[in-house]
DNA sequence: TTTAAAATTTAGATAAGGCTAAAAATTTAT
DNA sequence: ATAAATTTTTAGCCTTATCTAAATTTTAAA
């Protein structure tokens, strides 16, 4: 059974090979755990020798199917916790991500059986992010940048990329959440902003914002 | 901020420690966390100097207020997920500890407010045992022997002091479960047999059964 | 293609929490 | 009251996960 820091390196690998294929460095993954290239060499080898990533030295990592589904195992009850503290326990967008930190660790299989079906099988976060099923299969994201939106088209918030607690501040104050309806009303190509109808509420959105706001079409 | 192994070493004590002005020996810690005497003297010392408890060395220990005010939150988190788990997950009273166990570590203000507020204030948990309050404090124990219990009074069975194998068959054999309404008819006081009334049949309860379930009365 | 820069790994430390074995203090029993 | 038994502490070692500094390999540039 894997610790806390090895679920969480396996989730930082993850999240870096978004493509399966990609063998991530050991930078990279340092610079996602937020530690040093050492350290993550140091945890490379052990997760190597439990038989979770496959690891050749200087030549970077690739999770096995193995540690590919322990990665979506964390990652799925993260996202399921989460959704359970804005559902259930009125918590908002930019409070969940630490507290699901640490309950993604709880390890019972009944728990995470029963919180799901508690919950009605969520598909998605909060943050609109497909949650893993217990197979480990993670439905393809349907969410594409708001910058991305054509004139005149309609879409929908479902989540967000910089989930910082700022940027999540910003969205709170101009009343952007999860389910408002956006429509893109034109597109100033010199500084990639845009104008948009928000509620009725025409206002401009800039290239930073844009660039960070995910969106379905609608 | 404690560790958990700081956390559970505190509530070790908190339980030993019934009466405050008990002190605790090493050996009973070490007894009560299934570990050597040596590693409960390394933690004890590192207990003082955080301020979590008065020691001398070969006098034992007690909790300082601030060692009484964690332990006591551990354990109302402990509780208040044990409440969860059988209210809202469909756990039953033997499954719901070791996962109470992980979750009473989660460090989040907010997430016990919620819920506590969730479950609607709960003060006791599904096996009768009380649950504190955000200052430490903690009602008394309404759960007692069923040999306490007086003549025409109902109760519910909450919980086993014997968790034997060989008690819990005769439970089993006799149809007493968590949950289970007892209705005391007489008792004997040559052999303190009791009367009982178990889902509509009269039967007869021995003294070493009775010193040995745990009711609430209802 | 040889060298400089960058990335990666290794070596040696540290801190937390645990262990065993041995020493020291306290209790108990004679 | 002293010896024996028990309890508690200390000393030294192990593991996990981290770090810094140094060594090594790979990559990029001249």
């Amino acid at each position: 059974m894997a610790t806390f820091s090895e679920e969480n390196y396996l989730k930082a690998i993850f999240h870096l090979a978004s493509n399966d294929d990609v063998t991530v460095s050991t930078n990279a993954i340092a610079q996602k755990m937020e530690t040093k290239a050492s350290s993550a060499t140091d945890m490379i080898q052990k997760l190597f020798e439990k038989g979770l990533i496959d690891y050749q030295k200087y030549k970077g990592v690739k999770l096995t199917d193995k540690g590919r589904l322990a990665a979506a195992s964390v990652i799925r009850k993260h996202r399921l916790w989460e959704v359970f503290l804005v559902d259930k326990l009125r918590f908002s967008w930019d409070e969940v991500h630490e507290v699901a930190e640490q309950l993604e660790h709880i390890k019972s299989r009944k728990l995470t059986v029963e919180l799901d079906a508690f919950l009605g099988f969520p598909t998605e976060d909060p943050h609109g992010d497909p949650i893993p099923d217990t197979n480990g299969n993670m439905p393809a994201s349907l969410k594409l940048l708001l910058a991305k939106v054509k004139k005149a088209q309609r879409c929908i918030c479902v989540g967000v990329k910089d989930s910082t607690p700022k940027f999540l501040q910003y969205l709170d104050k101009y009343k952007i959440a999860l389910g408002t309806e956006i429509t893109v009303l034109s597109k100033e190509s010199y500084d990639e902003s845009m104008a948009v109808n928000i509620n009725n509420i025409k206002r401009t959105i800039s290239k930073e914002v844009a660039h960070n706001l995910y969106v379905k079409i609608s």
